[in-house]
RNA sequence: GGCGGCGUACCCAAGUGGUUAAGGGAGAGGUCUGCAAAACCUCGAUGCAGCGGUUCGAAUCCGCUCGCCGCCUCCA
């Protein structure tokens, strides 16, 4: 099977089939920073980055531009409220977002323009625009015209005049269609500026990534993704600049992820109702947000809570234990093989538009494989399925770490957090196995009481006794 | 009002015309264990919001009804 996507701009399932063969350009709205990053980012995030690694496993050479707009309206707000410089912001939001991005385990894409360093190439688009008839100055602001673009409303399969029939829309003098936005905006005193044909001024919000995606991919590219909020107006406007001003197309396919609920209403800032990526990857590990994240298609609504969350880390953790168990059984033997069946269940998932929640499935299903074999004794067997499960992880990006080191660093992580000194609990251990030589068993459970108090349980194995950390 | 989407077991979630409706979490029973834990095995929706229709056959297509959500304003 072939690899299909859903296209938003004709609404349905469609065969990929790349510009050039073998190269692929994807360009996906990153984030504005002027504030944390929450779940809902997360999902676009690990939504792409998995689409990022699909496609260069499919064999496919891939440019991927992900975006900063670091120049907008809440950036000069937050930086005024806040009392320091918009580049100050900047500077520490996107420290905090490549953490986030690093603590769910993302590839850097080829490229993070920053729109702020593409003001120029903004400048010679809007003044194109301008030539063309399709946007005109006023009052040192830019406009463009909605209504001398043909196609405005393609993507979100809007008309305009439903939008102006529906909608509160501010009226402004200075548009000559209410529906115009802003390609250039006058900057007011103590907000950061360019010259400009136009005066001192700043870009508008759409007009750097029609900008920052075309100067890395060319016109038209590929793939262009981000949530379903910005079909409208965001992309709506990108192909509206990008199209008007070039005559041709701007973007061929156009993915989006659906949106993060939280109690069946939207994830966001302006709701507050959100758990930024930080406080969920130190309550579950960035790895186990992710996993919450791939476990349903990312097209449909994703329903978040503090629950689900630690659901996805308790099987992340059975993920890592038996990963760790194949590996002490094979011992680092060679694992080369055949690629079995599993891997051709996986290609089949993701050409299907992606579907890392059968992917996933799949994952899971391999890990009761490899446990049933194990306990049968059937090592040999193991060893082609751990080999696809690496090739599965090196794409959905789960389990790829080393499966003990994993284990081990959950567990500092919760004696740091709990306080615990680990050799306190190697001593407790050596009494309550003391007390079971001496078939003393209600001092050797009150031990092992006491420890489970703590967030810590034993497991007697042939071995001798090992501890963990209980399963939130 | 316009556009788009959703409703599958206790919770989450794949499946979108054809053998027994994936998988995860929670739960029950069993094997193992001093007892546990972990792992494994077994059980769990005769039914996929409801009602009609098309079809040899539908969760899957069509129609209607009910409930829910997103976008239309900054937003991943």
């Amino acid at each position: 099977m072939s690899l299909r996507f859903h296209n938003t701009l004709s609404g349905r399932l469609e065969e990929f089939v790349p510009l050039v063969s073998g190269k692929v350009g994807v360009y996906v709205c990153g984030v504005t920073v002027y504030d944390r990053s929450h779940i809902g980012h997360a999902r676009a995030l690990v939504t792409f980055d998995v689409l990022y690694r699909y496609l260069k496993f499919s064999g496919y050479e891939v440019t991927f531009v992900r975006n900063f707009t670091d120049v907008d309206d809440k950036i000069i707000a937050r930086a005024q409220q806040a009392g320091i410089s918009t580049a100050d912001l900047v500077e520490t939001n996107i420290r905090s977002f490549a953490e986030d991005v690093k603590a769910m385990g993302c590839e850097s894409p080829t490229v993070e323009p920053r729109a702020t360093e593409n003001v120029d190439g903004m400048i010679a688009l809007i003044q194109e625009l301008i030539d063309k008839g399709l946007a005109y100055p006023a009052d040192g602001d830019v406009y463009f015209a909605v209504d001398k673009f043909r196609d405005y409303g393609k993507l979100s399969k809007r008309k305009l005049d439903d939008m102006i029939a529906g909608s509160r829309v501010e009226v402004d003098e200075r548009k000559h269609h209410p529906m115009d936005f802003a390609l250039w905006k006058a900057s007011k005193p103590g907000e950061p500026w360019w010259e400009s044909p136009w005066g001192q001024g700043r870009p508008g919000w759409h007009i750097e990534c029609s900008v920052m995606s075309t100067k890395h991919l060319g016109q038209p590219f590929d793939i262009h993704g981000g949530g379903t909020d910005l079909i409208f107006p965001h992309h709506e406007n990108e192909i509206a600049q990008s199209e008007g001003a070039k005559g041709k197309a701007f973007a061929r396919y156009w993915l989006h992820n659906g949106m993060v609920n939280i109690g069946a209403e939207k994830m966001s800032k302006s709701l507050g109702n959100f758990m930024t990526v930080q406080q969920a990857a130190g309550r579950v590990g960035g790895e186990a947000v992710r996993l919450f994240v791939i476990g349903t298609h990312y097209r449909s609504p994703l329903d978040f809570s503090p629950d689900r969350l630690d659901e996805s880390g308790r099987a992340l953790t059975r993920l890592y234990e038996t990963l760790a168990r194949v590996d002490e059984a094979l011992k680092g033997e060679a694992e080369a093989g055949p690629a079995p069946a599993v891997l051709e269940e996986f290609r089949t998932a993701m050409d299907d538009d992606l579907n890392t929640a059968r992917a996933v499935g799949i994952v899971f299903e391999t890990v009761r494989t490899m446990n049933r074999l194990l306990d049968e004794g059937k090592v040999d067997e193991v060893g082609v399925l751990r080999s696809a499960l690496k090739e599965i992880s090196s794409v959905l990006g789960i389990g790829g770490t080393e499966a003990v080191a994993f284990l081990e660093r959950s567990k500092q992580d919760h004696l740091a957090d709990a306080e615990i000194d680990p050799a306190e609990i190697e001593n407790l251990i050596s009494q309550r196995n003391a007390a079971r030589r001496e078939k003393n068993f209600k001092r050797a459970d009150e031990i092992r009481d006491q420890l489970k108090a703590l967030g810590i349980v034993l497991e007697d194995t042939p071995k001798g006794t090992i501890w963990k950390i209980e399963k939130r």
